[in-house]
DNA sequence: GTCTATAGGCTGATAGAC
DNA sequence: GTCTATCAGCCTATAGAC
Protein backbone atom coordinates (compact mmCIF):
# COMPACT_ATOMS: atom_id res chain seq x y z
CA UNK A 1 0.00 0.00 0.00
CA UNK A 2 2.58 2.31 1.08
CA UNK A 3 4.62 4.66 -1.69
CA UNK A 4 7.98 3.75 -1.49
CA UNK A 5 11.16 6.82 -1.59
CA UNK A 6 11.88 7.56 -5.17
CA UNK A 7 14.85 6.40 -6.62
CA UNK A 8 17.07 9.43 -5.05
CA UNK A 9 15.94 8.41 -1.68
CA UNK A 10 13.57 11.15 -1.11
CA UNK A 11 10.59 10.65 0.86
CA UNK A 12 7.11 11.27 -1.19
CA UNK A 13 3.90 10.54 0.05
CA UNK A 14 3.17 7.19 1.72
CA UNK A 15 6.61 6.82 2.43
CA UNK A 16 7.67 3.81 4.02
CA UNK A 17 7.69 4.24 7.39
CA UNK A 18 4.98 7.04 7.88
CA UNK A 19 2.10 4.60 8.29
CA UNK A 20 3.79 2.30 10.69
CA UNK A 21 4.71 5.80 12.77
CA UNK A 22 1.19 6.77 12.71
CA UNK A 23 -0.03 3.42 13.59
CA UNK A 24 2.18 3.32 16.68
CA UNK A 25 1.02 6.95 17.65
CA UNK A 26 -2.69 5.91 17.21
CA UNK A 27 -2.30 2.75 19.33
CA UNK A 28 0.18 4.83 21.80
CA UNK A 29 -2.39 7.28 22.44
CA UNK A 30 -5.03 4.64 22.60
CA UNK A 31 -3.39 2.66 25.37
CA UNK A 32 -2.50 5.65 27.36
CA UNK A 33 -6.52 6.15 27.78
CA UNK A 34 -7.29 2.47 28.78
CA UNK A 35 -4.16 1.87 30.51
CA UNK A 36 -5.64 5.12 32.63
CA UNK A 37 -8.93 4.33 33.00
CA UNK A 38 -8.66 0.46 33.86
CA UNK A 39 -4.92 -0.29 35.21
CA UNK A 40 -2.12 -2.86 33.73
CA UNK A 41 -4.58 -5.81 34.49
CA UNK A 42 -7.81 -4.21 33.30
CA UNK A 43 -6.78 -3.11 30.14
CA UNK A 44 -6.91 -5.22 27.26
CA UNK A 45 -5.33 -5.35 24.01
CA UNK A 46 -8.90 -5.46 22.06
CA UNK A 47 -9.95 -2.30 23.81
CA UNK A 48 -6.57 -0.42 23.03
CA UNK A 49 -6.92 -1.57 19.89
CA UNK A 50 -10.65 -0.56 19.43
CA UNK A 51 -9.92 3.30 20.47
CA UNK A 52 -7.04 3.29 17.92
CA UNK A 53 -9.34 2.05 14.99
CA UNK A 54 -7.15 -0.93 14.51
CA UNK A 55 -7.64 -4.92 14.21
CA UNK A 56 -6.34 -6.04 17.32
CA UNK A 57 -3.35 -8.03 15.64
CA UNK A 58 -1.70 -4.87 14.74
CA UNK A 59 -0.92 -3.85 18.27
CA UNK A 60 0.78 -6.99 18.73
CA UNK A 61 2.48 -6.93 15.42
CA UNK A 62 3.49 -3.35 16.43
CA UNK A 63 4.71 -3.38 20.36
CA UNK A 64 5.23 -7.41 20.51
CA UNK A 65 3.23 -8.25 23.91
CA UNK A 66 0.78 -6.31 26.08
CA UNK A 67 3.43 -5.68 28.62
CA UNK A 68 5.90 -4.08 26.20
CA UNK A 69 3.42 -1.24 24.61
CA UNK A 70 2.97 -0.36 28.44
CA UNK A 71 6.49 0.11 28.86
CA UNK A 72 6.35 2.55 25.64
CA UNK A 73 3.60 4.61 27.35
CA UNK A 74 5.35 4.56 30.91
CA UNK A 75 8.60 5.53 29.18
CA UNK A 76 6.34 8.76 27.13
CA UNK A 77 5.46 9.55 30.67
CA UNK A 78 8.74 9.49 32.36
CA UNK A 79 9.77 11.90 29.65
CA UNK A 80 7.23 14.50 30.54
CA UNK A 81 7.84 13.90 34.38
CA UNK A 82 11.47 15.16 34.16
CA UNK A 83 10.42 18.09 32.04
CA UNK A 84 8.13 19.63 34.27
CA UNK A 85 10.62 19.09 36.73
CA UNK A 86 11.77 22.41 35.70
CA UNK A 87 14.77 24.03 37.39
CA UNK A 88 15.12 25.09 41.10
CA UNK A 89 18.47 26.51 41.65
CA UNK A 90 20.43 27.94 44.43
CA UNK A 91 20.11 31.93 43.18
CA UNK A 92 16.72 31.86 41.90
CA UNK A 93 14.03 33.70 43.87
CA UNK A 94 12.50 30.63 46.29
CA UNK A 95 9.00 32.15 45.89
CA UNK A 96 9.27 33.04 42.38
CA UNK A 97 10.48 29.57 41.60
CA UNK A 98 8.49 27.42 44.24
CA UNK A 99 5.11 29.14 43.17
CA UNK A 100 6.35 28.28 39.44
CA UNK A 101 7.02 24.98 39.89
CA UNK A 102 3.47 24.46 42.42
CA UNK A 103 2.21 26.25 39.05
CA UNK A 104 3.68 23.60 36.40
CA UNK A 105 3.01 20.21 37.98
CA UNK A 106 -0.76 21.79 38.53
CA UNK A 107 -1.08 22.50 34.69
CA UNK A 108 0.69 19.48 34.07
CA UNK A 109 -1.88 17.71 36.01
CA UNK A 110 -5.04 19.39 34.40
CA UNK A 111 -3.63 18.80 30.53
CA UNK A 112 -2.53 15.30 30.98
CA UNK A 113 -4.26 13.94 33.70
CA UNK A 114 -3.91 10.32 31.90
CA UNK A 115 -0.19 10.46 32.21
CA UNK A 116 -0.91 11.42 35.80
CA UNK A 117 -3.27 8.32 36.65
CA UNK A 118 -1.04 5.40 35.08
CA UNK A 119 1.88 6.78 37.21
CA UNK A 120 -0.15 6.95 39.95
CA UNK A 121 -1.72 3.52 39.12
CA UNK A 122 2.06 1.98 38.42
CA UNK A 123 3.35 3.19 42.35
CA UNK A 124 0.50 1.59 43.81
CA UNK A 125 1.26 -1.68 42.17
CA UNK A 126 4.63 -1.31 43.83
CA UNK A 127 6.39 0.35 40.93
CA UNK A 128 7.09 -3.01 39.10
CA UNK A 129 8.54 -0.95 36.06
CA UNK A 130 9.27 2.48 37.79
CA UNK A 131 11.39 1.03 40.82
CA UNK A 132 14.74 2.09 39.64
CA UNK A 133 13.98 5.04 37.94
CA UNK A 134 12.19 6.20 41.43
CA UNK A 135 16.03 4.77 42.90
CA UNK A 136 17.99 6.35 40.89
CA UNK A 137 16.78 9.84 38.78
CA UNK A 138 14.42 10.75 40.94
CA UNK A 139 16.26 10.40 44.24
CA UNK A 140 19.20 12.11 42.65
CA UNK A 141 16.67 15.10 41.52
CA UNK A 142 15.57 15.03 45.06
CA UNK A 143 18.64 14.94 47.01
CA UNK A 144 20.14 17.44 44.35
CA UNK A 145 17.32 20.13 45.08
CA UNK A 146 17.38 19.90 48.73
CA UNK A 147 20.52 21.33 48.81
CA UNK A 148 18.93 23.98 47.56
CA UNK A 149 16.27 24.36 49.76
CA UNK A 150 19.02 23.95 52.60
CA UNK A 151 20.84 26.83 51.29
CA UNK A 152 17.87 29.14 51.10
CA UNK A 153 17.10 28.35 55.00
CA UNK A 154 20.35 28.99 55.88
CA UNK A 155 19.72 32.01 54.09
CA UNK A 156 16.93 33.10 55.88
CA UNK A 157 14.83 32.76 52.66
CA UNK A 158 12.72 30.65 54.32
CA UNK A 159 11.82 27.95 57.42
CA UNK A 160 14.37 25.01 57.69
CA UNK A 161 11.39 22.70 56.29
CA UNK A 162 12.64 19.49 55.57
CA UNK A 163 13.08 19.46 51.54
CA UNK A 164 12.41 15.75 51.06
CA UNK A 165 8.78 16.19 52.93
CA UNK A 166 7.90 19.30 51.33
CA UNK A 167 8.36 17.73 47.61
CA UNK A 168 5.89 15.09 48.79
CA UNK A 169 3.50 17.71 49.57
CA UNK A 170 3.77 19.53 46.79
CA UNK A 171 3.54 16.27 44.13
CA UNK A 172 0.63 15.08 46.20
CA UNK A 173 -1.19 18.27 45.99
CA UNK A 174 -0.75 19.20 42.86
CA UNK A 175 -1.32 15.36 41.14
CA UNK A 176 -4.93 14.71 43.46
CA UNK A 177 -6.60 17.27 40.91
CA UNK A 178 -5.56 14.49 38.15
CA UNK A 179 -5.71 11.84 39.97
CA UNK A 180 -8.82 11.82 42.15
CA UNK A 181 -10.21 14.25 39.90
CA UNK A 182 -13.68 12.20 40.34
CA UNK A 183 -13.17 12.93 44.14
CA UNK A 184 -13.25 16.67 43.41
CA UNK A 185 -15.75 17.05 41.43
CA UNK A 186 -18.12 15.15 43.79
CA UNK A 187 -17.43 17.64 46.45
CA UNK A 188 -17.80 20.39 44.54
CA UNK A 189 -20.79 19.88 42.77
CA UNK A 190 -19.20 20.31 39.00
CA UNK A 191 -19.30 18.18 35.88
CA UNK A 192 -16.05 19.27 35.22
CA UNK A 193 -13.63 21.23 36.99
CA UNK A 194 -13.49 24.63 35.54
CA UNK A 195 -10.47 27.60 34.90
CA UNK A 196 -11.78 29.39 38.05
CA UNK A 197 -11.52 25.91 40.37
CA UNK A 198 -8.14 25.19 39.03
CA UNK A 199 -7.03 29.05 39.55
CA UNK A 200 -8.59 28.66 43.21
CA UNK A 201 -6.82 25.42 43.26
CA UNK A 202 -3.37 26.99 42.27
CA UNK A 203 -3.80 30.02 44.41
CA UNK A 204 -4.59 27.84 47.67
CA UNK A 205 -1.80 25.70 47.47
CA UNK A 206 0.62 28.45 46.33
CA UNK A 207 -0.45 30.81 49.40
CA UNK A 208 -0.68 28.02 52.13
CA UNK A 209 2.96 26.50 50.77
CA UNK A 210 5.01 29.39 50.32
CA UNK A 211 3.17 31.15 53.74
CA UNK A 212 3.71 27.76 55.30
CA UNK A 213 7.73 27.94 54.52
CA UNK A 214 8.24 31.12 55.78
CA UNK A 215 8.93 32.78 52.38
CA UNK A 216 7.91 36.35 51.86
CA UNK A 217 6.75 37.63 49.00
CA UNK B 1 -18.44 -30.28 62.03
CA UNK B 2 -19.92 -27.52 63.79
CA UNK B 3 -20.89 -28.42 67.38
CA UNK B 4 -24.61 -26.77 68.20
CA UNK B 5 -25.55 -24.32 71.06
CA UNK B 6 -26.85 -26.31 73.99
CA UNK B 7 -30.07 -26.81 74.82
CA UNK B 8 -30.35 -23.50 76.83
CA UNK B 9 -29.21 -21.53 73.41
CA UNK B 10 -25.93 -21.12 75.23
CA UNK B 11 -22.81 -20.84 72.67
CA UNK B 12 -20.31 -23.74 73.41
CA UNK B 13 -17.35 -24.40 71.00
CA UNK B 14 -17.46 -24.08 66.94
CA UNK B 15 -21.12 -22.88 67.52
CA UNK B 16 -23.45 -22.42 64.14
CA UNK B 17 -22.12 -19.00 62.58
CA UNK B 18 -18.64 -19.37 64.11
CA UNK B 19 -16.93 -20.82 60.78
CA UNK B 20 -18.82 -18.89 58.52
CA UNK B 21 -17.49 -15.65 60.71
CA UNK B 22 -14.46 -16.66 60.80
CA UNK B 23 -13.92 -17.62 57.28
CA UNK B 24 -16.10 -14.69 55.87
CA UNK B 25 -13.35 -12.59 58.31
CA UNK B 26 -10.29 -14.50 56.54
CA UNK B 27 -11.40 -13.66 53.07
CA UNK B 28 -12.29 -10.42 53.84
CA UNK B 29 -8.79 -9.43 54.66
CA UNK B 30 -7.19 -11.51 51.93
CA UNK B 31 -9.48 -9.34 49.73
CA UNK B 32 -8.12 -6.17 51.08
CA UNK B 33 -4.61 -7.60 50.45
CA UNK B 34 -5.14 -8.16 47.26
CA UNK B 35 -6.90 -5.78 46.04
CA UNK B 36 -5.01 -3.44 47.40
CA UNK B 37 -1.84 -4.82 45.42
CA UNK B 38 -3.49 -5.99 42.41
CA UNK B 39 -6.44 -3.69 41.39
CA UNK B 40 -10.11 -4.72 40.63
CA UNK B 41 -9.13 -6.21 37.52
CA UNK B 42 -5.82 -7.96 38.57
CA UNK B 43 -7.20 -9.73 41.58
CA UNK B 44 -8.11 -12.82 40.92
CA UNK B 45 -10.70 -15.00 43.51
CA UNK B 46 -7.84 -18.15 43.09
CA UNK B 47 -5.55 -15.68 44.66
CA UNK B 48 -7.67 -14.30 47.07
CA UNK B 49 -8.63 -17.92 48.34
CA UNK B 50 -5.12 -18.79 48.35
CA UNK B 51 -4.19 -15.76 50.88
CA UNK B 52 -7.20 -16.45 52.78
CA UNK B 53 -6.10 -20.75 53.04
CA UNK B 54 -9.46 -21.41 51.56
CA UNK B 55 -10.31 -22.94 48.51
CA UNK B 56 -11.59 -21.29 45.57
CA UNK B 57 -15.25 -22.63 45.42
CA UNK B 58 -15.68 -20.59 49.35
CA UNK B 59 -15.23 -17.55 48.23
CA UNK B 60 -18.16 -17.96 45.82
CA UNK B 61 -20.02 -19.69 48.56
CA UNK B 62 -19.79 -16.70 51.21
CA UNK B 63 -19.52 -13.73 48.76
CA UNK B 64 -21.59 -14.35 45.56
CA UNK B 65 -19.39 -12.71 43.24
CA UNK B 66 -16.25 -11.14 43.04
CA UNK B 67 -17.67 -8.27 42.81
CA UNK B 68 -20.09 -8.44 45.60
CA UNK B 69 -16.96 -9.54 47.55
CA UNK B 70 -14.92 -6.05 46.39
CA UNK B 71 -17.95 -4.20 47.36
CA UNK B 72 -18.28 -5.79 50.88
CA UNK B 73 -14.06 -4.58 51.17
CA UNK B 74 -15.27 -1.30 50.16
CA UNK B 75 -17.81 -1.18 52.59
CA UNK B 76 -15.72 -1.83 55.31
CA UNK B 77 -13.20 0.60 54.61
CA UNK B 78 -15.53 3.78 53.98
CA UNK B 79 -16.79 2.45 58.05
CA UNK B 80 -13.35 3.69 58.35
CA UNK B 81 -12.99 6.53 56.64
CA UNK B 82 -15.97 8.68 57.74
CA UNK B 83 -14.55 7.54 61.41
CA UNK B 84 -11.35 9.52 60.56
CA UNK B 85 -13.01 12.52 59.90
CA UNK B 86 -13.58 13.18 63.67
CA UNK B 87 -14.59 16.26 64.94
CA UNK B 88 -13.98 19.48 63.74
CA UNK B 89 -16.78 22.23 65.07
CA UNK B 90 -16.93 25.93 65.87
CA UNK B 91 -16.16 25.93 69.52
CA UNK B 92 -12.94 24.03 68.74
CA UNK B 93 -9.36 25.68 69.04
CA UNK B 94 -8.26 25.55 64.79
CA UNK B 95 -4.87 24.80 65.46
CA UNK B 96 -5.52 21.72 67.85
CA UNK B 97 -8.67 21.00 66.00
CA UNK B 98 -6.46 20.81 62.55
CA UNK B 99 -3.74 19.42 64.27
CA UNK B 100 -5.15 16.52 65.38
CA UNK B 101 -7.18 15.59 61.86
CA UNK B 102 -3.65 16.22 60.21
CA UNK B 103 -2.25 13.70 62.70
CA UNK B 104 -4.93 11.05 62.58
CA UNK B 105 -5.49 11.00 58.61
CA UNK B 106 -1.51 10.27 59.09
CA UNK B 107 -2.07 7.84 61.51
CA UNK B 108 -4.45 5.70 59.45
CA UNK B 109 -1.92 6.00 56.21
CA UNK B 110 0.22 4.13 58.16
CA UNK B 111 -2.10 2.08 60.24
CA UNK B 112 -4.11 0.92 56.80
CA UNK B 113 -2.12 1.39 54.10
CA UNK B 114 -4.32 -0.93 52.04
CA UNK B 115 -7.59 0.30 52.72
CA UNK B 116 -6.24 3.52 51.53
CA UNK B 117 -4.76 1.88 48.23
CA UNK B 118 -8.10 0.56 47.41
CA UNK B 119 -10.02 3.75 47.94
CA UNK B 120 -7.06 5.46 45.78
CA UNK B 121 -7.84 2.43 42.93
CA UNK B 122 -11.34 2.74 43.39
CA UNK B 123 -11.43 6.73 42.79
CA UNK B 124 -8.90 6.87 39.90
CA UNK B 125 -11.51 4.15 38.17
CA UNK B 126 -13.79 6.60 38.21
CA UNK B 127 -15.28 5.42 41.46
CA UNK B 128 -18.12 3.31 40.11
CA UNK B 129 -18.92 1.80 43.62
CA UNK B 130 -18.06 5.03 45.42
CA UNK B 131 -19.68 7.77 43.12
CA UNK B 132 -22.91 8.07 45.51
CA UNK B 133 -20.95 8.04 48.31
CA UNK B 134 -18.71 11.21 47.19
CA UNK B 135 -21.58 12.97 45.91
CA UNK B 136 -23.74 12.85 49.20
CA UNK B 137 -22.24 11.63 52.29
CA UNK B 138 -18.56 13.16 51.61
CA UNK B 139 -20.17 16.08 49.98
CA UNK B 140 -22.09 17.29 53.13
CA UNK B 141 -19.34 17.06 55.02
CA UNK B 142 -17.14 19.30 53.76
CA UNK B 143 -19.82 21.88 53.21
CA UNK B 144 -20.58 21.24 57.13
CA UNK B 145 -17.05 21.45 58.03
CA UNK B 146 -16.47 24.53 55.16
CA UNK B 147 -18.74 26.53 57.34
CA UNK B 148 -16.68 25.97 60.60
CA UNK B 149 -13.72 27.08 58.29
CA UNK B 150 -14.91 30.47 57.23
CA UNK B 151 -16.75 31.01 60.62
CA UNK B 152 -13.06 30.92 61.81
CA UNK B 153 -11.70 33.12 59.14
CA UNK B 154 -14.41 35.54 60.34
CA UNK B 155 -13.49 35.56 63.61
CA UNK B 156 -10.05 36.22 62.68
CA UNK B 157 -8.35 32.83 64.09
CA UNK B 158 -7.26 31.83 60.31
CA UNK B 159 -6.69 33.20 56.96
CA UNK B 160 -9.72 33.34 54.68
CA UNK B 161 -8.33 29.84 53.06
CA UNK B 162 -10.87 28.05 50.27
CA UNK B 163 -11.88 25.58 52.78
CA UNK B 164 -12.72 22.66 50.24
CA UNK B 165 -9.41 22.73 48.50
CA UNK B 166 -7.79 22.91 51.86
CA UNK B 167 -9.49 19.77 52.93
CA UNK B 168 -7.85 18.06 49.79
CA UNK B 169 -4.61 19.52 50.24
CA UNK B 170 -4.94 17.95 53.78
CA UNK B 171 -6.46 14.62 51.91
CA UNK B 172 -3.58 14.21 49.34
CA UNK B 173 -0.84 15.05 51.59
CA UNK B 174 -1.45 12.17 54.03
CA UNK B 175 -3.25 9.70 52.19
CA UNK B 176 0.27 9.90 49.90
CA UNK B 177 1.97 8.15 52.42
CA UNK B 178 -0.17 5.06 51.86
CA UNK B 179 -0.98 5.28 48.18
CA UNK B 180 3.17 6.33 46.93
CA UNK B 181 4.58 4.39 50.10
CA UNK B 182 7.00 2.95 47.25
CA UNK B 183 8.19 6.61 45.65
CA UNK B 184 9.21 7.83 49.25
CA UNK B 185 11.13 5.11 50.18
CA UNK B 186 12.83 5.10 46.92
CA UNK B 187 13.44 8.61 47.62
CA UNK B 188 14.74 8.37 51.28
CA UNK B 189 16.36 5.34 50.66
CA UNK B 190 14.55 3.69 53.12
CA UNK B 191 13.69 -0.64 53.06
CA UNK B 192 10.09 1.08 55.37
CA UNK B 193 9.66 4.68 56.50
CA UNK B 194 10.68 4.84 60.52
CA UNK B 195 9.13 6.27 63.19
CA UNK B 196 11.18 9.19 62.51
CA UNK B 197 10.02 9.64 59.01
CA UNK B 198 6.02 9.33 60.03
CA UNK B 199 7.16 12.20 62.85
CA UNK B 200 9.11 14.22 60.71
CA UNK B 201 5.95 13.82 57.79
CA UNK B 202 3.22 14.71 60.32
CA UNK B 203 5.73 17.94 61.76
CA UNK B 204 5.94 19.17 57.81
CA UNK B 205 2.85 18.39 57.09
CA UNK B 206 1.33 20.31 60.37
CA UNK B 207 3.31 23.23 60.54
CA UNK B 208 3.32 24.24 56.96
CA UNK B 209 -0.77 24.14 56.67
CA UNK B 210 -1.01 25.85 60.09
CA UNK B 211 1.12 28.53 59.38
CA UNK B 212 -0.15 28.67 55.41
CA UNK B 213 -3.10 29.30 57.05
CA UNK B 214 -2.32 32.23 59.84
CA UNK B 215 -3.07 29.97 62.33
CA UNK B 216 -1.41 30.68 65.87
CA UNK B 217 -0.39 28.44 67.49
C1' DG C 1 -21.14 -26.46 55.33
C1' DT C 2 -17.05 -27.83 52.46
C1' DC C 3 -14.43 -28.69 48.40
C1' DT C 4 -13.24 -31.16 43.84
C1' DA C 5 -14.09 -31.12 39.20
C1' DT C 6 -15.51 -28.74 35.41
C1' DA C 7 -18.18 -25.63 32.46
C1' DG C 8 -18.19 -21.43 29.68
C1' DG C 9 -16.27 -17.17 28.40
C1' DC C 10 -12.66 -13.96 27.66
C1' DT C 11 -7.63 -12.87 27.05
C1' DG C 12 -3.06 -12.48 24.99
C1' DA C 13 -0.87 -14.03 21.26
C1' DT C 14 0.03 -16.08 16.51
C1' DA C 15 -0.37 -18.46 11.93
C1' DG C 16 -1.09 -17.66 7.47
C1' DA C 17 -3.92 -15.65 3.57
C1' DC C 18 -3.82 -11.35 1.27
C1' DG D 1 2.71 -4.50 5.91
C1' DT D 2 -2.16 -5.81 7.13
C1' DC D 3 -5.82 -8.40 9.15
C1' DT D 4 -8.97 -12.64 9.66
C1' DA D 5 -9.33 -16.81 11.94
C1' DT D 6 -8.03 -19.42 15.65
C1' DC D 7 -5.56 -21.39 19.61
C1' DA D 8 -4.15 -22.33 24.35
C1' DG D 9 -4.54 -20.71 28.86
C1' DC D 10 -6.65 -18.42 32.59
C1' DC D 11 -10.69 -16.47 34.74
C1' DT D 12 -15.24 -16.46 37.22
C1' DA D 13 -18.66 -19.21 38.62
C1' DT D 14 -21.24 -23.50 39.65
C1' DA D 15 -22.77 -28.40 39.97
C1' DG D 16 -22.71 -32.06 42.79
C1' DA D 17 -20.17 -35.51 45.83
C1' DC D 18 -19.05 -35.59 50.56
Amino acid sequence: MAVSADSAGQVKRNAPGRVRQRNRAKILQAAEHVFAERGYDGATTAAIADRAGLPKANVHYYFGTKSALYRAVIDSIIELWLEAFGDISEDSDPAETLGHYIRAKLAHSRERPLASRIFANEIIRGAPILSDYLKTDLRDWVTDKSRVLRQWANAGKMDPVDPAHLFFMIWSTTQTYADFDVQMRAVLGRQRLTDEDFETAAATITDVILKGCGIAR
